[in-house]
DNA sequence: GTCTATAAGGAGATAGAC
DNA sequence: GTCTATCTCCTTATAGAC
């Protein structure tokens, strides 16, 4: 049984202070304090805070719906195509209910205005991969008439807005709502957008 | 022609910095070099930088959509509902996009997880007015059978998640985009929307 | 890789003159 | 109501011993 290495732990403090206090308001002290170590020790893993908070964007870029959700045995039930759309939101929200995805997604609302170091930190550039998945999934679906002819951009944003808000609000905001009550709301849009779009 | 006072401008400069660098991020220091004071200036009007943020939240707490966009001439309009839901839709972007509540929203969106003072910042309950007034509408359209049986609670909530994307990713953001593209985009959703519910 | 010690500066806030 | 001067604390970051 392998110990975590320091920066790793590092890491994960730091996204808990980011998540908690937002990139200023967190100091390398408090870090350092959570980890367990000093604040210079810090400085043996990262050249600076602002490092640290990149390390955290690029680990989470790496992370993508489709790799994370999208595999051969949900793309089966695409026969099913309202039930394909349960399930594939259904995991969504697994994903993003888990704790990593959770304080992520509250730092990237936090910091989507601010400038840290040249990288600019956008919502749009994470929903990008939610929209085109979204896309994907619509434009497969028009193409086999199962779905009215609909513009796929608009389809995508219409499916998804809603699912980013849940995601916002009631997975990662402080108001606790059981999983079960989030399940609900997220299956009710289901079926109003289902309603909205079957031939 | 009355100057404004001095407070006026501290909150007006305070909002502009907290939109920018967030709460923590932005300094007592700064907000008095933009208003042309020194920081101990500052202390005559405010007894701390929790009460300037607070005095903000207030300020727009007392701002609602029905004070700010629903009339009569608008309410005159129900009687061509998708007709009033383009002009509702639009006098809410026009609102949006006043540059005080661009400014405000992002301050809104960076801080809803701190906690600043005793007050809990959520998003949610600035949300609120607008689904409520959603609620009313549609409540009022189904009454009246211009409408498919909805529960109005889903019904407001599939119509103002889009609007809110689109106000903290489009209308806000970085992004600047033309208001005559964000007018369309509000227009396909308003569509989209139309044709799922209509009777 | 972590420690102690410390530098250098910015923060919020106050005292008291004008 | 604004100023200068100052306090105290906290911040990021570095130097050098172990």
């Amino acid at each position: 049984m392998k110990r975590k290495s320091t920066k790793k732990i590092i890491l994960e403090k730091a996204l808990e202070h980011f998540s908690k206090q937002g990139y200023a308001g967190a100091s390398i002290r408090q870090i350092a304090r959570s980890v367990g170590i000093r604040e210079s020790a810090i400085y043996n893993h990262f050249e600076s805070k602002e490092e640290i908070f990149l390390a955290l964007l690029y680990q989470f870029k790496s992370q993508t719906i489709s790799k994370e959700i999208l595999n051969d045995e949900l793309l089966d039930q695409l026969s099913n195509p309202e039930n394909f759309l349960k399930v594939f939101t259904r995991r969504l929200i697994d994903f993003w209910n888990t704790p990593q995805e959770r304080k992520f997604i509250r730092v990237l609302l936090m910091e989507q205005f601010t400038k840290i170091g040249s990288s600019e930190i956008s919502i749009s550039e994470y929903l990008t991969d939610l929209r085109s998945i979204c896309k994907l999934i619509f434009g497969e679906m028009s193409k086999n008439g199962i779905i009215k002819k609909f513009d796929t951009v608009v389809l995508a944003d219409e499916f998804a807005a809603f699912l980013f808000l849940l995601r916002s609000e009631k997975i990662s905001g402080d108001e606790k709502l059981p999983i079960t009550k989030i399940y609900d709301l997220a299956e009710m849009h289901v079926d109003f957008f289902w309603n909205s779009v079957k031939a």
